[in-house]
DNA sequence: CGACACATTGACCAGACTCAAAGCTAGTGG
DNA sequence: CCACTAGCTTTGAGTCTGGTCAATGTGTCG
């Protein structure tokens, strides 16, 4: 049970990622069921789309996790972001033809691939979508500013902190996280690459947080032992992620 | 004489610099020309908006540098970019109604403030604006993930000569150098916000790259000694930053 | 001339990296 | 049911990139 995402249907999970930021009018629900999607499953670790690539389509996340990186010059990883059910990664490949970075699957994942050409069809049945969309990918945007300000200016300690905060609120408000403990499948690399810090420094550094009693992992869950505490160790402030309505009581 | 950008319009600047990435039709430039502007002028160091402000108006340099920076908890910086004149550095809050980060002036500088209100009446008039602005700001989002690889993951002395590189290739396609030399007055504390390092080691990163004969630094002004030579130190590929025109031979 | 902002240097320190080895755990095949 | 393997995690030791602190130059401007 990953909470209720899994009893929605594809779009429905779209409209309530959107709608975290931007309500969604009921006519644009309407449009947005007719979207025609071609359903497809995705085994851990494979990627989706590559750096250089050029898709006519764009891809709904259904279930799992993904995220996008980019691979420099001499082989490094850096990770851009992570994406959780409701949300589309590579909304920016409607507009950028050429991919500058790479989408691939942390865990075995279902998508819905949405046509460009189907995307335009949208604008045009229900025009107010364009400002919902474009809204998703300026906060999309926003979400690079505070990790950029992150790797260049936080310790890292609290740049991890801060992670797991943003994670937290992120999957929470999608319904995925039933109590305080988030399913999130990524080894020590993964987060290395994320972090801009190496495996060995990882493991360490969540080793203090672990000491602190500030999270827990096991089997691939993290456990959020003591949010104030966290939230207070992080510095973390949710407005970067622009969202509408308050944080929910539980998560204050 | 800071090239041609000063014997245009204001808004001419703006259709140049959106028509990197996008054509601009000709009744879509005849609409941003109707644009009501206000214009004003902003002394070096001043901040234009403040993280937390909910602007009512969007500002497009017309001459001069911008940045925009966050400020985190303990006082830390980061800058995010750098912009020239014919962007429109906060175009976002046209959606994201707070600011997530500061704008703020590297030198003296022209702006055109438009009102949001305006911005709606521009997309009602010229719907295909909206494509092109929306693009502008995945564009903007591109560049950030670019900088968050390197800071992530290149070495001192790469990431520096990246950002060199960017803005060489930025300054010159919107007609900012006249050959090789870049009128960028930042301090080295500027450039160590941007590049998430401390001032002492951008200044002794700065000395490597000028004796290793990349660049060259008279009197606030950046002179790209090598091309070549830099682009390939900083193995800098521009596609990340989505043109619409190959490079021009000079810069290839 | 004095003040101020910025650049440069030196000395020392530490957070984070690398290399290398050793545990764990889950899955596989005999 | 038990090796065996593969992929992760953990630990140790040594190094280095890049940070901090503090002082000294340099240039500009009133």
């Amino acid at each position: 049970m990953t909470g209720h995402a899994v009893s929605l249907s594809d779009i429905e999970a779209l409209s309530l990622a959107l709608d975290l930021h931007e309500p969604v009018g009921d006519h644009e629900r309407d449009a947005l069921k007719k979207l025609p999607v071609r359903s497809a499953r995705i085994a851990a670790g494979k990627d989706i789309i590559r750096q250089g690539d050029r898709p006519t389509e764009s891809c709904l996340l259904v279930e799992g996790i993904l995220c996008r990186y980019k691979t420099l010059a001499q082989g490094q990883r850096q990770i851009l972001s992570f994406h959780f059910p409701g949300e589309v990664p590579d909304l920016q490949s409607f507009h950028l033809h050429q991919m500058d970075h790479s989408l691939c699957a942390l865990s075995d994942a279902r998508l819905a691939y949405i046509p460009h050409s189907a995307i335009t069809a949208l604008l045009h049945d229900a025009p107010a979508m364009a400002a919902i969309l474009w809204k998703a990918t300026l906060v999309d945007a926003s979400i690079f500013r505070e990790w950029l300000a992150g790797v260049g200016r936080r310790s890292a300690p609290e740049r991890m902190a801060h992670l797991f905060c943003e994670l937290f609120v992120r999957m929470k408000l999608l319904g995925l996280v039933p109590g305080k403990r988030l399913h999130f499948p990524v080894t020590q690399t993964d987060l290395a690459d994320a972090l801009g810090l190496s495996l060995v420094h990882v493991n360490r550094t969540l080793q203090e947080l672990r000491r602190e009693g500030l999270i827990s992992w096991i089997a691939r869950d993290f456990v959020i032992e003591d949010w104030p505490r966290l939230k207070n160790f992080a510095n973390f402030d949710p407005s970067y992620l622009h969202l509408r309505m308050p944080l929910p009581a539980e998560i204050a």
